[in-house]
DNA sequence: CTAGTGTGCGGGCATTTGCCCACTACATGA
DNA sequence: TCATGTAGTGGGCAAATGCCCGCACACTAG
């Protein structure tokens, strides 16, 4: 009748419950569940792999805080959450990811149906395994980014199908590509009556989260093979800072007219916007980005980690 | 600017959120914050005591989800939740302290105004203890049962208080003896017109969140000291088998008309009602009370554990 | 039938953690 | 001024934990 798949899950939560909760050792556990203490511990450690097991802290630190402060008033922002640091050797994706989760499940519990946009990105994909499942089936998910990868495949950009999985809400991928290959095949794909549908709806969405990409050699768009090394050269010298959805801008947050931001197959974020329009990043080299894309107002909202607000408040 | 008491919390969290969310050893933890690795571990542990850090199990075991399914058609409720059991040295509170608090939590963040009524106990002590901070500020908070102890004092029976501070709604306790010394003594306070206020409040509540008091040894009652061990088995030879805000009750679930009832100061949580009446209670020795309030219909939800949900079931 | 592959298990060990205890710094009051 | 108390600190050590490694069993291709 079970899977046994489905059971080494349930033994798992058990163990993870009887030591995160019960606060037992491994060895009563074991003992409790009759099996060895180096299975009990690895049914504890996946318990923690899978995401069976949330830890959250309640507790917001008054330099955040602070930082949370200071950024509202720098920038003018609606929504800020600054998360602690995780150190030198620490992912800043993993920092943001339990605030950012908290932030989207504020949304997301709201009774009045949303029509709620996402990005991708890596941070945005980490924060997103975060979020505790639970019921919103009112609100409408829509992607602002195409799934259809240079490859055909779809795999990695699916932050919006990952997300509706863990909330049950009805959601509207975009089956476009990622980047076309010229402008005409864009336009062809801007005309399909789905297309026109899903960017109407990102367009007039209630909030909006999104990621932050850098141009420097770390950027997304060079890591996932978009570019390469040398258009990113050019890109900068053009004078890009930063790229929301793809979109490519500059120091001041205003977008560039350059050749592949006619190709890209996602919604742009215009600036100035007055619903809730979020950026999830954090990191050293994405600060030049997310600071061009507060001044230009391309985003409302920021949820960031303690050294990327203290490096964007430091001129 | 900062008490110190203030900045130790700050540093607490801080250790805290590198310990379990950044996955550090307290070494590392010591070395960033420039403290001995003593220091470290005690921080952590002073976060994970003050309540800073909280943990959750996303994941329900199919065992329990049986026997919440079993329990609902069994005793027909409208809410059920099963913890899965601490095992033998658990403390049974424990277990369900961090279910009650998921389900309390449900019902704080609706969006619509709620009048939500609270007994007392352990169970329910400890529930809320776990609750995350939240602004719910829309409800109103209303105790089902006295706050004034036999000496006078109100601090052992302060759970709404405690449960208001988490999440600011307005509360209304009542002052009121837990036990009045005469039945006259209790008509005199019931003619108050606040404590008529909160009565009607109470008795009107969109939701009522109760523990369960057994008749055995262990009961809550003798324990605080409200009935001797000679007057417990004068009740149990009365019938009496259970007893909700200090209400007693028999095995069929009716409420007996047994002299001190007419001294409790407290609202009686009449059977047979609409709005989700929901009893927190496990342990071995409760069973038989939990059985009759769920037979007379005093209650129609239950959060329990998973022995005492197995034991409810076995006739 | 057999060798190859791979997945999971328990043994054992280095590392990490929790906690007792003696010590110090500071406050309080005779 | 000095005894006394209290809270916090680090040393040290036993217990708990994480992890590597060799082994066994199942499944598969030849």
């Amino acid at each position: 009748m079970n899977t046994p798949d489905e059971s080494l899950q349930d033994e798992a939560a058990r163990a993870g419950w009887l030591y995160y909760v019960g606060g037992k050792t491994q060895d009563q556990i074991a003992v409790e569940l009759g099996v060895s203490r180096q299975r009990a511990q690895r049914l504890v450690s996946r318990a923690m792999a899978e995401g069976l097991v949330h830890v959250r802290l309640e507790h917001k630190i008054t330099a955040c805080l602070e930082l949370e402060a200071a950024l509202a008033r720098r920038f003018d922002l609606c929504e800020v959450r600054v998360a602690p640091g995780l150190g030198a050797g620490g992912d800043p994706n993993r920092a943001i990811a339990a605030t950012a989760a908290s932030v989207m499940e504020k949304y997301l519990r709201r009774t009045d149906p949303l029509v709620i946009a996402v990005g991708t990105g890596r941070a945005l994909r980490a924060s997103i395994d975060e979020i505790a499942p639970l019921i919103a089936d009112q609100h409408r998910l829509v992607s602002l980014i195409g799934n259809i990868a240079p490859d055909g495949s779809a795999t990695h950009f699916d932050v919006i199908v990952r997300l509706s999985d863990r909330v049950r809400a009805l959601h509207f991928p975009m089956s476009v590509p990622v980047l076309s290959d010229t402008a005409a095949e864009r336009a062809l794909f801007q005309r399909l009556r789905t297309t026109k549908i899903v960017f109407e709806l990102a367009q007039s969405a209630d909030v909006t989260f999104v990621g932050v990409g850098q141009m420097t050699d770390d950027a997304p768009l060079r890591v996932d093979g978009f570019k390469t090394t040398d258009e990113m050269t050019d890109l900068r010298s053009a004078g890009a800072t930063g790229e929301i959805a793809g979109w490519v801008f500059d120091a001041h947050g205003t977008y560039l007219d350059y050749e592949s931001n006619a190709r890209v197959g996602s919604v742009r974020v215009e600036a100035g916007r007055t619903a809730p329009t979020i950026g999830i990043a954090a990191g050293a080299t994405k600060v030049r980005a997310i600071r061009a894309a507060l001044t230009g107002r391309i985003l409302n909202g920021l949820i960031t980690d303690e050294p990327t607000a203290q490096a964007l408040l430091s001129e």
